[in-house]
DNA sequence: ATATATTTTTAGACAAGACTAAAAATATTA
DNA sequence: TAATATTTTTAGTCTTGTCTAAAAATATAT
């Protein structure tokens, strides 16, 4: 059994492996985390005592087989509550994190299967990222940054990359939501910005949102 | 704010609370939480300082009226889930306990409001215990122990007083549920068993099982 | 009322998980 | 390659919540 704490350990290092190829470096766990290097070093001695990551001194960390199963089944809690808070009480897509931060340490395999039951096996989180199997296996689908559109083609909204409530209220009063199909009009070579169809109205969108939204390529 | 620790000591002494006039002897929590007296000492003088509690040395302690309020919250937030897991996920009233020990933990009033939209407003949970509203207050049902009924009166089924879940299984195998209508048949002055009428159908009762059941005379 | 038993508190220790400050290892740059 | 910068680890401390053992207070019994 893990701890919270070793939990959200195992949480932040599986985050971290999907964007790194070699293994995750203690500063990058610290600076996730929001706690000091010192303590990451503490507690990844701990964990690879507990044979969920590999570690060579100075040289960071990997989850074990058996690591990165502990922490999808927690990634999968966690998508599966937001789910939940969503679809069943009325939460906006904005407000789940935290609540969901809590809720993905409750220990009872019955519990999270019933949920993913009542739920209809679903496979996205509201913020359309993928949520990991029984085994801890995700069918990724292909999708591409809004900013990676050529003008005139066209995408549906799968996803944001930065799901922070500030972005994910602005994106609400966008009217820009999962599953609605956006096409590129025109591509400002000045500051990187976009003119978009959405809804059969134009919009104009920033870089920086385009790079925080997922279409998949149609 | 309250950690963990704390929640269960200021829920054990809630429950300890409705039984005793006098303070909550040190003690008495200590074998509620399966805990040593020294510890209970310690956290005691914890809470007293963060004026959730009154605490006089070797006097027994009484929650304060903001105690009181933390610790209905926490039941409340129990009870609530208890009946989410069973309404919702399929539970059983016997598997409910150790999941909503941990949910009740989780803090969010919007997840405990919605949560109790969700269910309907429930008054009380699969146990029969009553759910306390928003502001602590729980109102109670005018219940018996089966124990009490003379020959011949009849009530019907609103509680259990044990909620382990070896006797839940004994009443499911028997399949008294509550709403179920019970007539005494006979009170045995040997052994204090009950031959009780159910569904139509005549059934014996021992006098632990009898003193374990609430019934609401008619 | 005095002796005995029980309950409660205190004192001191420990483990988990965090922190600071300093040392050691690795990386980078001139 | 030597000097400097960065990263990582170690050493020692702190807090929370627990424990054991012993002391102090209260309760009970003769």
């Amino acid at each position: 059994m893990f701890t919270l704490s070793e939990e959200n350990y195992l949480k932040a290092i599986y985050h971290l492996e999907l964007d790194t190829v070699k293994g995750v470096s203690t500063n990058a766990i610290a600076k996730k985390l929001e706690t000091k290097a010192s303590s990451v070093s503490d507690m990844i001695k701990k964990l690879s005592e507990k044979d969920v990551v590999v570690y060579k001194k100075y040289k960071g960390v990997t989850l074990t087989v058996f690591g990165k199963k502990i922490a999808a089944s927690i990634v999968r809690k966690h998508r599966l509550w937001e789910v939940f808070l969503v679809e069943k009480l009325n939460f906006s897509w904005d407000e789940v994190h935290d609540v969901a931060e809590q809720l993905e340490h409750i220990k009872s395999p019955k519990l999270v299967n019933q949920l993913d039951i009542f739920l209809g096996f679903p496979s996205h989180d509201p913020h359309g990222d993928p949520i990991p199997d029984k085994d801890g296996d995700l069918k990724t689908i292909e999708k591409s940054l809004l900013s990676t559109l050529e003008k005139n083609e066209t995408g549906v909204c799968v996803g944001v990359n930065d799901s922070s409530s500030e972005f994910l209220k602005f994106l609400d009063k966008k009217e820009i939501t999962l599953g609605k199909q956006i096409r590129v009009l025109e591509k400002e070579d000045f500051d990187d910005s976009l003119s978009i169809q959405i809804d059969g109205k134009k919009l104009s969108i920033s870089n920086k949102i385009a790079n925080n939204l997922y279409v998949q390529k149609s």
